[in-house]
DNA sequence: ATGAAAGCTCAACTGAGGTTTAGATCAAGC
DNA sequence: GCTTGATCTAAACCTCAGTTGAGCTTTCAT
């Protein structure tokens, strides 16, 4: 065949939907592979427009880039990913969805029996003593809360 | 004047768990207010623990610390809230949580509906094909809204 | 063979929510 | 008074998920 099964770096782009510099840095934390034409452009796999859609999609799960290539890493690489191979994920990320939204159904309830009490105390709020610590997120290092059972606010 | 109402930052920090330099950098924001002994060194209200661990809590549920300091800025600064703060508050807080759950059973219903179809095609995928883009925030990282909590630096 | 369009690299920037570091000063116990 | 630990400021640094820009090079259609 000729070089047509091969795509550039914009038509990916276009595909996808995704900006051209994503694309880059995509593949800068080894989500995707490139070959290289002899000036040195990136050329993909038509499968890669699949493997970018994948990435959109577990990132609208809520999975980080770091996570995304786990998954990634384990799924052929030269070829579309199959029914097999997405039923796979898809009931890992069901899981997960699920396990998210139990968590702020717990919090949910504790803040219904909060309404009204004014209950700010560390030591007996149901919302602060939490072990699930449902939302936490974000970037960058995070002080870790809790463990001071010792000495905690009781009079305010 | 040795019973004193005023509290150090490392009290302040030790009594919410929340580090000495988040608590400046709190106070930066115009989350929290301090005075100021004679030497320049920061007292804080007894009432600041319950603001610090409302936005601790607050935090929880996902908003950012600029939505917390507009919630806190119609508190009464001087004084600890009250019930009626709170009842006030915690309505708020509800309905958002319930809106992020119903946007995950949506993406959870699409979901099962791809579950072993490999239908990863950009053009017929509900998932990726949204308007709501379950919990997307801001231009910067996005992340979903929910537990992504696991692998937190532990540092000593 | 040419010229526009697309591509290349590398570095710097964004913004939220902080932490770390350096060097100096303050507060308090003995 | 001395020493120790807590605190001060300011700026630099961190993650994540990219974007933007500068300055060149390659590719492709004509």
């Amino acid at each position: 065949m000729h070089r047509t099964d091969l795509i550039a770096i914009g038509e990916l782009a276009a595909r996808t939907g995704v900006a051209v510099s994503a694309i880059r840095f995509y593949e800068a934390k080894g989500l995707i592979a490139a070959l290289r034409t002899r000036g040195g452009q990136r050329r993909f796999l038509r499968a890669d427009i699949r493997r970018v859609s994948f990435v959109l999609i577990a990132q609208q799960l809520g999975l980080s880039l770091e996570e995304i290539a786990g998954e990634l890493a384990r799924l052929p690489a030269e070829r579309t990913p199959n029914a097999a191979d997405w039923a796979r994920i898809s009931t890992a990320l069901h899981a997960r969805i699920a396990a998210q939204i139990a968590a702020l159904e717990r919090t949910q309830q504790l803040l219904g029996a909060c309404i009204g009490c004014g209950c700010l105390s560390l030591k007996k709020c149901g919302l602060y003593n939490r072990e699930d610590k449902a939302a936490q997120r974000g970037a960058g290092p995070r002080y870790l809360m809790g463990d001071r059972s010792g000495e905690i606010a009781e009079r305010a």
